[in-house]
DNA sequence: CTTGACCCTCCAGCGGCTGGAGGCCCTATC
DNA sequence: GATAGGGCCTCCAGCCGCTGGAGGGTCAAG
């Protein structure tokens, strides 16, 4: 399967899986004519990567998650570690997202918002104001 | 003052003020050695940067902010615009997270998460199970 | 006079792509 | 058989916001 098909049947771009393969994350064939040949295990293996990026794993975590997919030993309790760190991540970027949506909120209610050019979230940010 | 001075009264690392010079967000002036030499204005702007950082707001959106510091005939409703696209740019970053926290905690609840290679993780990110 | 802390510039790299230049290959049509 | 259009190839550069390091000059203290 040529790399266009690939990446119509995985959702990811052409010049994203050209990278995957770059960095080592698949290893697709090579036809005569240089062009790379996709086998549907490979494929399967861009549709992993295209799911866990969705859900937020890096590069390294999916590299990873594609050993132990490949791996039939395996113990799903390392999946789920993984998992669990990247939910763990996750949370934490909520948490600081959600303190920030405070500050600003605080701030955007202290300004006017109007033609004066005495502003409240200007004064905070130059430390006029308590920090 | 030099920009070790400036860097410990601002919290910003030296880098990143070497780096805030070259993108054209400060200009301090250079002594006869060739240093850097930050005026209380400079460094003020260099607070207002890394408070907004701090806030979210992009290298672009503070350049917009140090302009509108230091225009004295601003409206307080721009700076007010400013904030208030950069909340909403972290309420969407939020929403999408929790989208993200809520489908990884429905696929750690469905690993058993023992020494079996079966996993549901797994099972979900290959596409096995309706995705 | 030497040590050590500071300062300088320039180049390279992080993650995760993305765009573009410049060129080969393949199929379809005339 | 020529040509047009698409798809494929490689390689290089750039995005954001720094960060590290190499290789050097400068300055104050002992």
């Amino acid at each position: 399967m040529n790399i266009g098909t690939a990446a119509t049947q995985t959702g990811l771009p052409v010049k994203t899986i050209r990278y995957y393969e770059e960095i080592g994350l698949v290893t697709p064939d090579r036809r005569a004519n240089g062009y790379r040949d996709f086998s549907d295990t490979c494929v399967e293996q861009l549709r992993l990567l295209a799911q866990a990026r969705h859900l937020g794993f890096s590069l390294e975590e999916c590299r990873r998650l594609l050993a132990l997919s490949a791996d039939e030993g395996r113990a799903s309790r390392d999946v789920r570690a993984l998992a669990q760190q990247n939910l763990e991540a996750v949370r934490e970027k909520i948490a600081s997202l959600t303190a920030l949506e405070t500050q600003l909120e605080g701030l955007i209610a202290q300004c006017h918002g109007d033609d004066d050019p005495d502003c409240a979230i200007l004064d905070d940010l130059m430390g006029l104001r308590g920090n």
